[in-house]
DNA sequence: GTCTATAGTCTGATAGAC
DNA sequence: GTCTATCAGACTATAGAC
């Protein structure tokens, strides 16, 4: 019954299966490579796991928590300005600290979300349209000026991602110094000015 | 010696194959996909093509030129702002007509460019470089507002590229309506925010 | 040029010894 | 729980008839 050492082999799976994964998607990516990452032997991966798509099935719903705290964490009580440079801010700073799992998403959604698809269309969506509310609420309060909450978002996700995604792009172009550097002066000038009344 | 049919038969299988390989990256697709979705068989498409690797080849080479067209159009001589925000528009107007080569580049570089990475480090980074010189020069003359060089060119990729490459997601949030509706408004307005001085 | 047949390899998954 | 051995199917690529 030692679980001690179940948790730390599923841990150990994870782990490895994140390399895999987020570096060839889903059906780019192979147990035997998983298996050669982790240590442990092909076999073994599926006496822990039923199969390679409950793997990534685990690694997508942990990722989804991670994913979605920094948007949850807005105040809709806060200041609007504040708020949403403070959201841009968590999401870069997720790209630093998750770059692989920021890749893992990117690959599911590049090809089409075949297995994220609800998580998107429910749990996503429905904080998305929330957030949404939000926006359009301090608009009308005159808090913040009127833009486009969707896009608003969108611009969000994409400015802070593609450090992540894109990482290797921009390492063949800036040299291998730190791919990140002066990222955040350059977001929090943009959103400062696209925000400003 | 039909060299029409050949030609006619090339361009059939390099578009079933953008098909497979943009929506599954090199690694996930099959040549099995890409036969059906041709309709030749599939030792026919070994006949045009040497392997796999060499049908991805051909169809990087003839994206790469289409990719950059944008970029090379932008005028040291011009305006400024108009230069930067034609630029945008551009790239904009590729995530719209030409999406699979955008999830195409998408794909190879999130999976490190392991077959882009040298016209990367190549071709793009020298137009790149060239480019960060003009925008560089345009700031030094005072007809630009102080602006990060490859941080404005990575915002321009980020924010054009997320509308095709997470076109999955976009619709699952807002609905089957066009994913991009009221793109180039917010992107016009975010640019002209963004360079005003 | 295009096909069927198939070689040879890799894939996800299972059986069974320990 | 972990291994070796191995299955059935899918994979890229080739051989050879037409």
């Amino acid at each position: 019954m030692s679980t001690r050492i179940q948790t730390r082999n599923r841990q150990r799976i994870l782990e490895a299966a994140l390399d895999v994964f987020s570096a060839n998607g889903f059906r780019g990516a192979t147990l035997d490579e998983i298996a050669k990452a982790s240590g442990l032997s092909k076999p073994n991966l599926l006496y822990y796991f039923d199969s390679k798509e409950a793997m990534h099935r685990a690694l997508l719903e942990q990722l989804l928590v991670v994913w979605l705290a920094p948007m949850r964490a807005i105040d809709p009580k806060g200041d609007p300005h504040d708020e949403i440079i403070g959201y841009m801010r968590r999401k870069l700073q997720m790209s630093r600290d998750y770059p692989r799992e920021s890749r893992l998403f990117a690959n599911e959604v590049l090809q089409g979300a075949p297995r994220l698809g609800d998580a998107i269309a429910g749990e996503l969506k429905t904080l998305v349209d929330d957030r949404v509310a939000v926006i359009q609420d301090w608009v009308k309060a005159g808090r913040l000026r009127p833009i486009d909450p969707y896009h608003l978002i969108f611009s969000i996700w994409a400015l802070t991602q593609h450090y992540a995604d894109f990482d290797a792009q921009i390492r063949l172009i800036r040299g291998d110094s730190d791919p990140m550097a002066g990222s955040e002066e350059f977001l929090d000038m943009l959103f400062d000015r696209l925000l400003s009344m």
